[in-house]
DNA sequence: AAATTACTCAACCGCTATGTA
DNA sequence: GTACATAGCGGTTGAGTAATT
């Protein structure tokens, strides 16, 4: 790589936006004789540039075969897979996307691309959470409600207002789901090992303990009275459900 | 219409890999 | 073996512009 020939023009380099007379004399001097040592072009050239502006400004801007533009569906599809597997190796990305450049990729990536991906992702992760509630809804929360239903219709009670999501017990909701699964009593063992830990982990687990009537929890009201323990309160049953099950996954 | 904020993109900077003396 | 120089890469910056308040 380096140059025995190339001498070292110390010369005041100009720094800032290239002038359309500096890219021509860049780009007729290269057509003419080639890049060869990027350190003696600018003074070979007449330019009041260092090599490596001179390189980059040939690579990203002047190089022949430069598709510039708007990305196609295409592209971004590739860019996006290709940066799944290779992640910010922008030069590899590149190569897969003829007359774009490493620089060009990774704006592109950084303005738009990356909000996108960070967005679908979120949408999924939602829709993924959505699902949750509903299997919670249909398996466990239904069959509960059709129960109380009945009971208090006989007893001639009054029905409260319906929330978005239903109340339930939570230990009320362990204990069905593990009948759900066959009678499964793995989730509640993670339950209980994850309420011995709380010391050690506040952070992480607080959202299992110390609740108190109305507090705000994952985005849904507690109801009822803080119990001993502080694990098995009253919930609206929502996102907490997904927020438990991902500690249960760590 | 002016001020502010958000966005895009060209260029620079710092670092690493590699070739040469 | 090592010091030096260059090429190349990825991260970051900043000027210009568009959108919003």
């Amino acid at each position: 790589m380096g140059c025995g020939n190339c001498e070292k023009p110390k010369v005041h380099c100009k720094k800032g936006l290239w002038s359309p007379e500096e890219d021509q004399r860049l780009r007729d001097y290269i057509l003419r004789h080639g890049h060869g040592c990027w350190s003696t072009i600018p003074a070979k050239a007449g330019l009041q540039r260092n090599g490596k502006s001179c390189r980059l400004r040939w690579i990203n801007y002047l190089r022949p075969g430069l598709k510039r533009g708007i990305f196609s569906a295409e592209e971004e599809e590739t860019i996006i897979n290709l940066h799944a597997m290779l992640g910010n190796k922008w030069s590899q990305i590149a190569m897969h996307l003829p007359g774009r450049t490493d620089n060009e990729v990774k704006n592109h990536w950084n303005s738009y691309l990356k909000k996108r991906v960070i967005s679908n992702s979120q949408a999924s992760k939602s829709q993924e959470i959505n699902n949750k509630k509903h299997l919670v809804c249909d398996q466990i929360i239904e069959p509960l409600e059709s129960s109380s239903m009945d009971s208090s219709s006989s007893k001639g009670t009054t029905t409260q207002p319906q929330s978005a999501f239903p109340k339930v017990m939570f230990a009320d909701w362990f204990s069905m789901e593990n009948n759900v699964n066959g009678g499964d009593t793995s989730s509640m063992s993670s339950l209980l090992e994850l309420q011995s830990n709380v010391d050690e982990q506040p952070s992480d687990t607080d959202f299992l303990h110390g609740f108190r009537e109305g507090d705000d929890v994952c985005g849904f009201e507690t109801q009822g009275p803080t119990s001993t323990s502080g694990l098995f309160d009253l919930f609206y049953l929502g996102d907490l459900c997904a927020n438990f099950d991902s500690h249960l996954d760590e």
